[in-house]
DNA sequence: GTCTATATGACGATAGAC
DNA sequence: GTCTATCGTCATATAGAC
């Protein structure tokens, strides 16, 4: 079969399963649910997926890939750790506007309790690139000198729990309204 | 049957639940795993509570409300914003360390996944009197003039989010080891 | 590759004896 | 109140026809 179909189920599998996922959680998702959804049959996706779980770890880790991208990308476009961070922040702002399902997925899903034995996601590709990044801005002198780990959760911490937050519908309007004044307030936390 | 006794029972339900919920999460955890680590049988269990999801409510509300009522002493004692939330942010840190399970559960369990229709975090108790202390530090002139929600994620964003760290096993020393610092950095992302 | 039908097993919850 | 035994349900995963 043409490859190109193939993908195009695969990914109908992993869009659908990442709605559900979203909208009711992991284990009050059946693969059966994701199968109608997806219009396909339980023994084909068992055909494009080893088990439930292996759509859960796929779509995770894709998500995580293309943060990590991104912020390569940031990294790539700017020079200091102010404009970076900044640049970091709101991109996560715009992404939960524009796909809040995969920012809630990768913000709010209990991994390890989908995949037994998982690393913490504060020892994944995106959060050790970020952490590298506010480390040199340590050594460049912009940020107080402080513990790494301080250092990240107040620059990081505020606006995470703003995508909590909006993500829980607290929040009336979207979170760039908020991000300038949300962006300056981490900063004067740990700015030298 | 003496009250003394059935209060002991249900409390062995609670904890061993607590246990097991944090320890594996909610939907890996059987209702005959409870049973038999709470030294009891089915049936009894079923006794005590209506369901498996009863058990997990229960113990999520008692839980917020004893975070509640210290939240409250915290306002009785002092009677600044500054004082107050240093306080509560010290609490938190000491909770996690003595009695990692309740705020694991607190923290990290996707509470709308297991009870289906639910209402947020953080429109619960807790937060709401957080916000209140928040909001009186901003009347006072204690806390700059800013959004109240951002103003709210700058100054408890980081500690939660270090907490977060901590349960995760990434931080090596236990928690009150970075909250001066911890502590002083929030609070310069507020400050008037 | 894709489907339908089904095996297998686990779990939540109840019945009914004591 | 407490127990043991069991029922009904449902979800994951596979078998086997096309």
């Amino acid at each position: 079969m043409r490859d190109e179909k193939k993908q195009r189920r695969q990914e109908a599998i992993l869009l659908e399963a990442l709605k559900l996922f979203t909208e009711r959680g992991y284990f009050n998702t059946s693969v059966s649910d994701i199968q109608s959804g997806a219009n396909l049959s339980v023994g084909t996706l068992y055909n494009y997926f080893k088990n439930k779980e292996a759509i859960a770890v796929t779509l995770f880790s894709n998500i995580e890939n293309c943060l990590y991208e991104n912020l390569c990308e940031i990294e790539r476009k700017y020079d200091n750790v102010y404009d970076r961070c900044r640049a970091i922040v709101l991109h996560l702002f715009d992404t939960t506007e524009r796909n809040s399902d995969s920012m809630q997925y990768l913000f709010y899903t209990k991994h390890r309790e989908v995949v037994p034995v998982e690393k913490s996601v504060f020892v994944s590709l995106p959060f050790l690139k970020m952490r590298e990044m506010v480390l040199n801005g340590q050594k460049s002198g912009d940020i107080r000198k402080m513990e790494p780990h301080v250092a990240m959760v107040t620059l990081f911490g505020g606006p995470v729990r703003m995508i909590y937050l909006r993500i829980d519908g607290v929040l009336e309007k979207p979170l760039p309204a908020y991000f300038e004044e949300c962006w300056d307030s981490a900063w004067r936390g740990v700015r030298a």
